[in-house]
RNA sequence: UCCGGCUUAGCUCAGCGGUAGAGCAAUCGGCUGUUAACCGAUUGGUCGCCUGUUCGAAUCAGGCAGCCGGAGCCA
């Protein structure tokens, strides 16, 4: 029985083989005189095969009527092919029709824009471009366990589901199985979550970071990668309700472990996907962002800036750039000063640290100056932030006062807190936006078209 | 959530007060070792929805919806 063979590896053929068998897609169709052109692509790679179908098959009248989008398998011999765009063709001793796609198959063998593609979400990754981005996707995933695993890292899942409604990261999803027509309440007029399935209120989680920090107090270097949910009402070309996210956490690490960590990761996965998926990026090269792999290259090659918040600001003031919102030690820094650090300033990715405690977390540690905290983000150009870490607050004292200081429940974080009163220690850690780092290594410019398929506000179809 | 823009054939768009157009796709035919093939013909639209102005609205005004971009929030 002959088995059969990705189109990938055909493509890479030294020799002609005597009988192959492929099974793909049409993506579309030519036809000769006493013969047919068919372009077959099977998602294994980028390009398609060509089939010489014969009018000598016995189903050629059929095969004449191939459409795009339509599904065959066919054996044959991979020979030298006589045209000068490809190495080897396929030469079609017997071409088996799986079905025929009718004639309102919604995608044609031209440029589409995105915003069409995204109302056919469940179709486009039949397309060149979404092919190359998720095979991209999946190799950068396969890059982060690699530079982790490659690192001693454990990697851990935390869950999804959270009863503390306070990890501080923006507003969650509700989670419930109490019947919306008919609430039950408490005497006091309030829902009565305790009939809940809980027995107490739940919520996607917005960060595993909490619940990383124990298993790094437990396993030494961990990292968590899975999905998590905002109910932000964010339009944005750079925010998704549901995405995913890597947060490593070391333990016995400062700030600048923490830095060292994110460069090296951000890096070994460029220059992972520069090996790996070469072919692929070569697509957004030319025809998404002219000059990606110069980019690329660069962010490999070349170290990261590292500032201080304070420099930062210092930077802008003496820039004599003129900005919307004036920068002044205290500010919460926008978009546009992000821009311009990155993408005029530096040219590079940089690295901002020491913020004011007031803009930042309450786990953040507390600077020696009583008022920054270790806290860093890592700014890269035309995607403003792709990474925030800190050192976390290993004092168990300093961290209740900022908890009081910010007015927060003390009780809800008791089980956080075990980890400061039993064995502290200074650990550190980041949270990377993995959708950010598909934009930053494809130059694909809206979220939407980094995630199979996405959520935003009012769009939750497919 | 705020600000701006857009919504006309399956797709991409033109038309901007006088009864709807192009290119591509699709369909049919022709030619051809072609390569987003080529040539010819055909099909295809209550111009987002509602209300108003006007003798007359795709075109002007108001409202609504959807989409896109920017800002905020952040990853």
């Amino acid at each position: 029985m002959l088995q059969r063979t990705k189109i990938v590896k055909l493509l890479a053929s030294e020799q002609p083989v005597e009988e192959v068998l492929i099974k793909g897609w049409v993506r579309t169709r030519r036809d000769a005189k006493d013969f047919s052109f068919i372009e077959v692509n099977d998602g294994s790679c980028l390009k398609n095969i060509q089939v010489i179908a014969n009018n000598n098959l016995k189903n050629y009248e059929e095969v004449k009527k191939l459409t795009t989008g339509s599904s065959l398998e066919v054996r044959g011999a991979l020979v030298r092919s006589q045209g000068g765009n490809q190495k080897f063709e396929i030469a079609a001793a017997e071409v088996v029709i799986y079905d025929m796609a009718p004639e309102d198959y919604p995608l044609q063998k031209k440029k589409h824009t995105d915003e069409y593609l995204r109302t056919i979400a469940h179709l486009r990754p039949r397309t060149n471009k979404y092919g190359a981005a998720f095979r991209i996707r999946s190799e950068l995933s396969f890059a982060i366990h690699k530079f982790f695993h490659e690192r001693g890292f454990r990697y851990v899942h935390t869950p999804l589901i959270t009863g503390s409604d306070c990890e501080g990261a923006g507003e969650m999803f509700r989670v419930t199985t109490l019947d919306m027509n008919n609430i039950p309440h408490t005497k006091d007029g309030k829902v009565d979550y305790g009939k809940d399935f809980f027995g107490k209120e739940a919520h996607l989680t917005v960060s595993g970071q909490l619940n990383g920090e124990m298993y790094a107090m437990g396993l030494g270097d961990i990292y968590t990668f899975g999905p998590t949910f905002r109910a932000e009402n964010s339009n944005t070309t750079r925010h998704a309700a549901e995405f995913w996210m890597i947060e490593p956490e070391m333990a016995f690490a400062d700030i600048h472990d923490d830095m060292d960590l994110a460069e090296d990761m951000v890096k070994f996965c460029i220059g992972h996907l520069l090996k790996n998926s070469h072919e692929d990026l070569e697509l957004f090269d030319k025809f998404v962002e002219p000059g990606l792999f110069d980019k690329l290259h660069n962010i490999v090659e070349k170290g990261f800036a590292r500032i201080t918040y304070a420099e930062a600001i210092d930077i802008m003031k003496k820039s004599g750039h003129k900005f919307e919102y004036t920068p002044e030690f205290g500010i919460d820094m926008q978009t546009e000063h992000e821009r311009y650090l990155a993408e005029v300033h530096f040219k590079r990715p940089v690295i901002v640290r020491d913020y004011p405690k007031e803009i930042k977390a309450f786990y953040m540690r507390l600077n020696d100056d009583g008022r920054t905290v270790a806290a860093m983000d890592v700014l890269v150009p035309g995607i403003g932030e792709l990474i925030g870490g800190s050192q976390r607050e290993e004092r168990l004292d300093v961290l209740l006062r900022r908890i009081k200081e910010l007015g927060m429940n003390e009780a809800d974080y008791e089980w956080y807190l075990d980890s400061r009163r039993y064995g502290s220690v200074p650990h550190a850690g980041f949270g990377l936006g993995f959708e950010r780092m598909m934009m930053l290594v494809t130059g694909i410019g809206n979220i939407r078209d980094v995630i199979p398929f996405p959520r935003t506000p009012n769009s939750i179809n497919f």
